[in-house]
DNA sequence: AAAAAACATTGACTTTTGTAAAAAGCAAAT
DNA sequence: ATTTGCTTTTTACAAAAGTCAATGTTTTTT
């Protein structure tokens, strides 16, 4: 199903996560026009990836426990990123280099379809993303992203759940006051 | 750059393209519902695809000449599809299947190569169409993707380009007179 | 070429969501 | 336990975008 998993059971079989690393609460993890090809591992915390537009944060991504997270554009693309990550309490990572990660999955066949099935989902997630922020009610928005994570609700402040929702805090707070 | 192109000619090359298929302006490729996972190029006119929410579509995707397109959600998940692929105008394609392009990519490391670049630059494509979708205001919208894709504004009609930018043909109309 | 259909623009109006500011609620820390 | 600092909620108000309807304009069809 969810090949992540997969994937991280078989970096810690061989030992592959390089250092450890802690953020404090509100500490940032990246800001934009850095590169960061690494990719991350949460063992304990919580984070959010976002952009800036106008002096406006729009929230693309939460990470949690056992969450692996990237800045996906530099990762992909070796070039500086538009995103920020931040932890929202303080959070612990494990990383891993881009070159340990490919040489990694280059190793095997079998390797090379899990970075494949990865990348497959990634599409399909961010497919269903796409819907999300398109759907023009934000009643409705709410719904949507309510029904297939839950989860969320609990763990991160409404704040940053708004701007991930594409509205204001208040307007969420109305949604579910109603 | 651009790795659709090099796949394309390698599908030429090996004569893999199954039939050629005609559709009149605004007939329907595919509808919501049903299963469709072969791949599409467009020799002639153009195309949009576009979800339904709640009565209202939102075009997420527009097809042109020497372009590939698919259902593609349907196409990595084997499911039946949220989409709609609607002919803009008079719209030849050539078609391959999903096994008949799953037997190619198989065939040689180069291939295997090709495909992952190919998802790697869907999924960036995604992040840029997110940011695009985020962004508050809809003249920064329409700005960001007129500097983008340009030829959008010649070969499409406002009212799908509208849909697309997440906003009324009336709201880009004023854009555009202002 | 004419007619019909589809699309684009415009203006008046309505609705929705955002903004700002204040109050209330919570949680962490001393 | 109390204070301090966030976060959430609430209210009043403002602004932005949507709706509706009418009028032009372009494109397609006959």
């Amino acid at each position: 199903m969810n090949p992540i998993p997969n994937l991280i059971e078989k970096i810690n079989a061989q030992k592959l996560w390089d250092k450890k690393l802690e953020l404090k609460r509100n500490e940032y993890l990246k800001v934009k026009g850095t590169i960061d090809t690494n990719l991350y591992l949460i063992l304990n915390g919580s984070l959010r990836i976002f952009v800036v537009d106008q002096y406006e944060e729009h929230t693309i991504r939460f990470g949690y426990r056992d969450n692996l997270i990237a800045a996906l554009d530099s990762f992909l693309s070796d070039q500086p990123s538009e995103l920020y990550i931040q932890a929202l309490k303080k959070t612990t990572l494990k990383v891993i280099s881009k070159s340990a990660y490919k040489a990694f999955i280059a190793s095997t066949d079998e390797n090379r379809k899990l970075w494949e099935t990865i990348l497959e989902s990634f599409a399909l997630q961010q497919m269903e993303r796409e819907r999300d922020i398109l759907t023009t009610s934000p009643l409705e928005r709410y719904n949507r992203v309510l029904k297939r994570s839950p989860q969320l609700f609990q763990e991160i402040p409404n704040k940053y759940i708004a701007s991930y929702l594409r509205m204001t805090p208040e307007t969420l707070s109305r949604i579910k006051k109603s």
